[in-house]
DNA sequence: CACAGTATGTAGTAAATTTACATAAATTCC
DNA sequence: GGAATTTATGTAAATTTACTACATACTGTG
């Protein structure tokens, strides 16, 4: 609806249309758009050096209703402009400062993971394990505790789920597979040697094989469905990584479409597991 | 003062603080914020079912120096595309617009996180890992998986790590201890009885104990060091908790202090890890 | 130069916001 | 348990802000 791009880069262009008082206007908030945003009509009136119904008019004509309307509009463009954007952790950083650099990170990179889901290939995945009889949960490293957490939270669905770190024990899991058998393998780059083996021995069975991994890659091709995450990793930085971040919350998702797929009737066992865990 | 990010996030975590008809504005902006922003005093002030000085009050009380401004920021906040509100996930979502919820809600965790991160505490726990002989992180359930990322990302930084998910291990583990070890506690409660106890017996040594808990509680209290992550889980909900995600951040956070606190010397060490992942 | 059309400003009006004050509710202290 | 004090909330008036209608000035054209 109002989503323009960016306001000020539509005043920027519509300039040389516009006639001087608006003119004026235009370069007043050119000059200073979050001070406009904080100024009344005669304020902004006043530093354009025009009377007060020009701004009216000038709001007008950008499509706002009238001048708060016009603050708001700007306000949220202004904001959207400031883009979350990765900052590096530097050796000149101290307590106060890379911490926050840290968090900002991590909720850039779940921003920028939630502007493009792969909703497909996660209803697709959703199906696939509510229809399972068995699901193992596979990764190797960091993933390996994704893993785990993933194991921890679809336990809870009465799924039966299994999780393994030993590439061997993957191995013979994913060999003696059969159907109803779902193997969920979890890798930040999707080329593992060993786990794109264990994906190779599963796909020989009557198993199915789900992914989150990243795409093109040789585990990808080996799945029946894959969920792909792009994260752009630093990966010349010896940092944290925040794509295991995402991986989580993907799987959070899952689980979610797994308890909804089940409906309502599904919520009273839940309660029963966390009783016990009191 | 204007660079608050989130505004409705604030105003969620003040709710309780809020006396009546404060509260009845919070709940109305909650409800509809995107509306809120385009009403006047007056609509707000009736959908709130208060006056319109309380509302006036309410923005104040914000930060705001009135109900304009506070519109300003609240739609500032509005424009960064993300709902600062945890969203409950309800049988009626769908696979539009539950993903989007959750995404939500760990980002949410994640700015609520950063407002006030116990740098202090941070800054302790940096000291004492770089100086520890012996890390052992130690969670249970959902914190286990928490203590294995822990385990893969400080085992690069030449620290012995160690974690096991067998509370009789690491009763065994904490009763032998000694100086130069230190033992990390992860749970979201910091009431789970078994971990508690391991922490009891490892106080009696002469080792160090930190950990990553809620404030006041008794693993706490057995601390040397307590890292205190305050995210009001919905426990009611049987959803995905984010606590998980914030722990996670704050991990990489102590990981990326003890690094800078290395120096610079070490990052060739890091280098030749990555190198052998290869 | 007169005329039409557009652009801009003035002044008044309506609306919205804020302030000052009064009353009601809650809390504290005997 | 009730009076006193503090705190919370609403009423009404004052002030600021934004809008509308109209008047005047400007621009270009025949």
């Amino acid at each position: 609806m109002t989503s323009e791009p960016n306001l000020l880069a539509v005043i920027q262009r519509q300039l040389s249309d516009l006639n001087k008082s608006e003119a004026k206007v235009a370069k007043a908030i050119l000059n200073g758009p979050e001070e406009a945003t904080r100024s009344s009509i005669a304020s902004l009136a006043a530093t354009a050096g025009v009377s007060e119904p020009s701004v009216n008019r000038f709001c007008k004509r950008f499509g706002a209703t009238g001048f708060p309307d016009f603050k708001l509009q700007l306000a949220t463009s202004l904001a959207s402009g400031v883009r979350y954007v990765s900052r590096s952790v530097e050796f000149s950083d101290d307590i106060n400062t890379f911490p926050t650099k840290l968090f900002d990170n991590a909720i850039n990179a779940l921003m920028t993971a939630k502007e493009d889901l792969p909703l497909k290939a996660i209803a697709r995945a959703v199906d696939q394990i509510t229809q399972a009889r068995r699901v193992y949960f596979f990764g190797l490293g960091t993933s390996a505790a994704v893993a785990r957490d993933a194991e921890h939270k679809f336990f809870r669905f009465n799924v039966p789920v299994f999780t393994h770190e030993d590439p061997l024990m993957q191995r013979m899991l994913a060999a003696s597979a059969g159907v109803g058998d779902l193997f969920f393998f979890i890798s930040h780059t999707g080329r593992t040697k060993v786990l794109v083996e264990a994906a190779e021995i599963a796909r020989q069975t009557e198993a199915t094989i789900v992914s989150l991994t990243a795409e093109g890659s040789p585990l990808a091709d080996q799945s029946h469905c894959c969920i792909n995450v792009k994260v752009e990793e630093d990966t010349e930085q010896y940092l944290p990584m925040t794509s295991r971040l995402v991986q989580l919350v993907i799987l959070d998702v899952l689980a979610a479409g797994v308890t909804l797929r089940r409906g309502e009737g599904f919520t009273p066992h839940l309660a029963r597991i966390k009783d016990s865990l009191k």
